[in-house]
DNA sequence: GGATCGCTGCACGGAATCTTCACGAATGAG
DNA sequence: CTCATTCGTGAAGATTCCGTGCAGCGATCC
């Protein structure tokens, strides 16, 4: 069982989309339109989502970008059938999966369970947590725990600890840091990776990241169990 | 030298593509189709993939999926020029690198040069390790240890033993010294070096760095393990 | 609209590090 | 053995680097 936005605007399609969800046993939720469901996928924090392309008056590849933005969630878009350049660009925007018009429940239902099977092995998965003395970091969830206790994080502060934790004691520059985590190409003369790195420290503990002075910044190499 | 895939169904440019990679030192397979390429793949286990997107019959996307499912293996992708819709989600299938048709033979191998580089630096070796006597130096993290005991080295210390230990027992000149750890062009005159060898000594034993008088300083060969 | 949140980069002080100087010890050629 | 070089050493500026407070800015939320 899992909990399920389905954006579609076709009111009869999400209709029936939703009844053969719930018959499979999910929690189902329907938005009709961009903005709701970004919306609803905010508040609702589902486990998947059942994503049309074909929205009218908003691009649904923004809605899949915003979706995805503080949380990635599984997305398996509809897309209308041949269109290749929507898939295309869904898959780049973090779409996990498609399915083009007309498409059967029967696959539908196969793509849903498919996908959740996969995102639950691979947050199950140690590879996904990563550990560092009493910090637990779920990377498929963006939850960072801190003696259990969860810790909130900003999306670039999760990253940057994502970054360092990834491997474990080796230095990093800030060139690299800014080019790895911001995407810069350039970020000589800034202070901007400093400062999220006391950010970071201040929510997790000034000891799990390590300042190597003349260089950069590692991560504490703390057991990983 | 390394194992290259190189799938283009140009059988003009494939023919160019592998006969260059081939000079450069390299074997190489080619396919011309994706269940060609999925099934060399399997089969040859290479170093490296050389995929271009555009394949008939066949979704080269799809392809990197397939090839990336068992094993992940480096991609460099070919893409119509200006593609930015292929780029995109051929780095989020899991392409390493990509070069826009038409590009120079010149370009490609330069690719492939840097992205077999990045490869092996990252896994063949994840832990670049130094070793003479009892003296251990982990590089990627800049650590240093002693009979074990982990040795506060500064930046400049660490760089200077790491760059002597890189050619154990050869002499270095100062000039060279200066010019490879510090970046001088002309260093003559300067005390700077000795002052970093007693540092470095003085943390981690005085035999580990060997002064040759009137020429410069080598390491020592100690042991490798 | 207003308030809040997160990102970015500057300025500053303090800390860590680098470099140089001076001088005695060591070296090696003749 | 003598002497000119070269090297090791300690300490003291000079320099670089890092942590922090803070303010501007845009995006988002209400």
């Amino acid at each position: 069982m899992a909990e399920i936005v389905v954006v579609e605007d076709e009111a009869e399609l999400a209709v029936a989309i939703a009844a053969r969800l719930r018959s499979d046993g999910h929690n189902v939720c329907l938005a009709e339109d961009g903005p709701g469901a970004v919306r609803l996928v905010g508040s609702r924090r589902p486990d998947l989502v059942v994503l049309d392309l074909m929205l009218p008056g908003f691009d649904g590849l923004e809605v899949c970008r915003q979706i995805q933005r503080d949380r990635p969630v599984p997305v398996i878009m509809l897309t209308a059938r041949g269109s290749e350049t929507d898939l295309l660009v869904g898959l780049a925007v973090g779409a996990d999966d498609y399915l083009s018009k007309p498409f059967s429940m029967r696959e539908l239902t196969a793509r849903v369970r498919a996908l959740l099977r996969r995102v639950e092995r691979s947050s199950a998965d140690p590879d996904h947590m990563l550990r560092t003395g009493d910090i637990e970091v779920d990377v498929a969830r963006r939850r960072a725990r801190r003696d259990g206790e969860l810790v909130g994080l900003t999306a670039t502060e999760f990253d940057l600890l994502v970054y360092l934790l990834l491997s474990p004691g080796v230095v990093r520059t800030r060139g690299e840091i800014l080019a790895e985590v911001w995407g810069y190409r350039d970020g000589s003369g800034s202070r901007t990776v400093d400062s999220h790195v006391r950010a970071v420290r201040r929510k997790v503990g000034a000891d799990v990241i390590r300042t190597v002075h003349g260089v950069g910044y590692a991560s504490a190499e703390g057991g990983r169990g």
